[in-house]
DNA sequence: TGACAATAGGAAGATATCTTCTTATACTGC
DNA sequence: GCAGTATAAGAAGATATCTTCCTATTGTCA
């Protein structure tokens, strides 16, 4: 789907939110696996499939310039027996496309974390 | 599916006679992926899932000392961009037993490598 | 021989990332 | 407003290893 020059669309708000509230939790960085299943978290599971949407999604943020990335020391990743991590971590530019994105939607449509009460509730 | 002491079961012979026919073609060792490909190539291809049956199996040979393993440096890994790999190597013990249950059986049931002609073929 | 115990088999999923291919959708220009 | 195009979404699979849980099978002993 096309997208206007210069604006984000909705993953892309919610990988930055995420990545925002997870600093705010002491998270200094992310990756995506954590990122996904921190998405997952409060909304409507849609399966952890879709892997491909988010890690292109993420690639696109740092061709941006709104997230920072960089691979995780390997002896790390092998301490801990799992698969090496790449990090993210939002840019000053990330935080300002957010911030802007918010203003630009002020009174959005439903969002995910919030829900309409339907009648027969 | 209990076990008669000392003896091998048809995966764990498999598993040792691809590492040797590998070792011939050049390869010092192999990591499980690899060998699991290897013997999914000649025979009916029963998927890779049941990889948790090959591990299963090698964790068997290395505790019975017919394998031995080690980590893939991991920046290895890192720089050819996929998971690490544990590393494997059959022992001369692991070469006895092999040779041992060949011996054992010198006319065996058709051999997953061979097939009988059925009529209608 | 029949029951039980021990172990192997297999499915499924966790941990991570990334590619390819097809489908859907939003934007733009006429 | 409609057609065409660019791009995102999603499914699926590759790369590796390992765990858990349930089922099937085999060997042993009574």
């Amino acid at each position: 789907m096309r997208r206007k020059p210069g604006t984000l669309i909705p993953i892309e708000e919610d990988i930055l939110a995420a990545a925002l509230s997870l600093r705010q939790g002491g998270m200094p960085h992310f990756h995506g696996f954590l990122i996904a299943k921190e998405m997952l978290d409060g909304t409507d599971a849609r399966r952890l499939t879709a892997q491909g949407t988010l890690y292109k999604a993420l690639d696109r943020l740092e061709r941006a310039g709104l997230l920072e990335r960089w691979w995780e020391d390997p002896e790390i990743a092998a301490q801990e027996q799992r698969p090496r991590r790449r990090l993210y971590q939002v840019t000053g530019l990330g935080e300002q496309a957010l911030a802007q994105a918010d203003r630009a939607r002020p009174v959005p449509a439903p969002r995910r974390t919030e829900r309409l009460v339907l009648e027969g509730e």
